[in-house]
DNA sequence: GCACCCGGTTCACGACCACGAAACAGTGGG
DNA sequence: CCCACTGTTTCGTGGTCGTGAACCGGGTGC
C-alpha cells in the first residue's frame, strides 16, 4: 500500500510544497490556532490539532486508499486517435498514435526499440533518428497529463504514471 | 454552487444513509467519543467535534468545490432551436442547429467530419470548406457559454466543457 | 587521462496540408 | 428596406513529419 506523508503546519510548509510537487499523498496536521487548510487535490487531507491518534490513522488510511485507486488508472487509446488518461486527453497525430499503441498496450513495462520502430513505421524507418525524434515529440504531448515516457538505455521505453 | 449537507454522527446516521443514496455531498460532524469515520466516496468528509466554525466552513467549501467539479452538466438542444447549458442559452440558426445536434448527442466524444457534414447538409456539402466556416460561426456563438468546440485534426470535433 | 564512439536528446528547417478568420455576396423574411 | 442567414473565396496560421546537425553523458579502448 502507498505511503502517506504527514506534515505539521504551518512549520513544515516547505516539505508540503515538495510533497505536492512529487504527488505524494499527504496529511497536514494543522496547529491549533492556524487558519483552516484548503487541500489542493484529492491526495491531500488535514486535521486540526490536537487530534486523537485514531483519527489521524483513519485519515491516513483513507488517503492511502485513494492513492491506490488513482494508481490503477490506465491510459486508453481510442479509435479517434485520442489518448485518454483519467479526465485528461490529447489528440495524437497518426504517427504518434502508431507509436503509442504498443506503449499503452504494455503500460508500465518496457517496449523494445525495434518493436516501437515496427509499430511506427511498418515499412522500415525512414531515417536513422526518426524514432527518437518522434518519441521526443510524443513526450512533449504528454506534458501535464500525469504520464511519462521514460527511456531505458539500449532497451527501449516505458510509459508510466508520473511527471 | 452545490449545497453540502451536514449531519451529526452517530445520531443522524439514518440521514447520512439517505444523503449517500442521493449522492449529495455531505460533511459528518463526529461526536467526541465516537469512533473515527471512514468516508465512502469523494463527496464525503468529516470533522471531529468540537470543531471551530471556520474549520467546518472550510471543509464544506472544499466538498462543494469537488461536487461542482464532478458535476456532469450536459448541453441540451430544444425543439425550438435553443441550445441550453446550465442556465446559459442561445438561439441557434437552422444550419447551426443541424450541425450541433450530433455534437450535443455525443457530448464529450469525437464526431467525425463526414458525420458533421451529413448532419448539416444531408444533400451534400455545398462547398469545399463550408463545414469549417459554419463550425467557426458555431464557435462564435458558444462564446461565454462554458462550452468549447475543439477540433481533432483530420478527424472531427468534440463539444466539451471549458473555455 | 585521453580520445572516441554509442545511444539518445534537442534544435531548426522545409514541404505539405488542415483548419480558422475575415470579407463579400446573394437570398429571403419581417 | 434592413438584417439575419448562408454560400464562397482568399489568405494566414499552425500542426505534421521527414531530415540534418549539434550536443551530451556514459562507456570503452588506448
Amino acid at each position: 500500500m502507498t505511503d502517506v506523508a504527514v506534515v505539521r503546519l504551518p512549520d513544515e510548509s516547505r516539505q508540503l510544497e515538495e510533497l505536492r510537487r512529487r504527488g505524494t499523498p499527504r496529511l497536514a496536521l494543522v496547529a491549533p490556532h492556524a487558519p483552516p487548510f484548503t487541500p489542493v487535490d484529492l491526495l491531500e487531507d488535514w486535521v486540526r490539532l490536537p487530534a486523537a491518534p485514531a483519527d489521524v490513522r483513519s485519515r491516513v488510511l483513507a488517503l492511502a486508499g485513494r492513492a491506490d485507486e488513482s494508481l490503477e488508472r490506465r491510459p486508453e487509446l481510442t479509435d479517434d486517435r485520442l489518448l485518454r488518461y483519467g479526465r485528461w486527453w490529447v489528440a495524437l497525430a497518426p504517427a504518434d498514435t502508431r507509436l503509442m499503441a504498443p506503449l499503452v498496450d504494455r503500460f508500465g513495462s518496457v517496449v523494445g526499440r525495434n518493436e516501437l520502430a515496427k509499430a511506427g513505421w511498418p515499412d522500415g524507418l525512414p531515417s536513422r533518428n526518426s524514432l527518437d525524434v518522434q518519441l521526443g515529440r510524443l513526450r512533449r504531448r504528454l506534458k501535464g497529463s500525469g504520464l511519462t515516457l521514460r527511456t531505458v538505455r539500449s532497451r527501449g521505453c516505458v510509459l508510466e504514471q508520473g511527471n
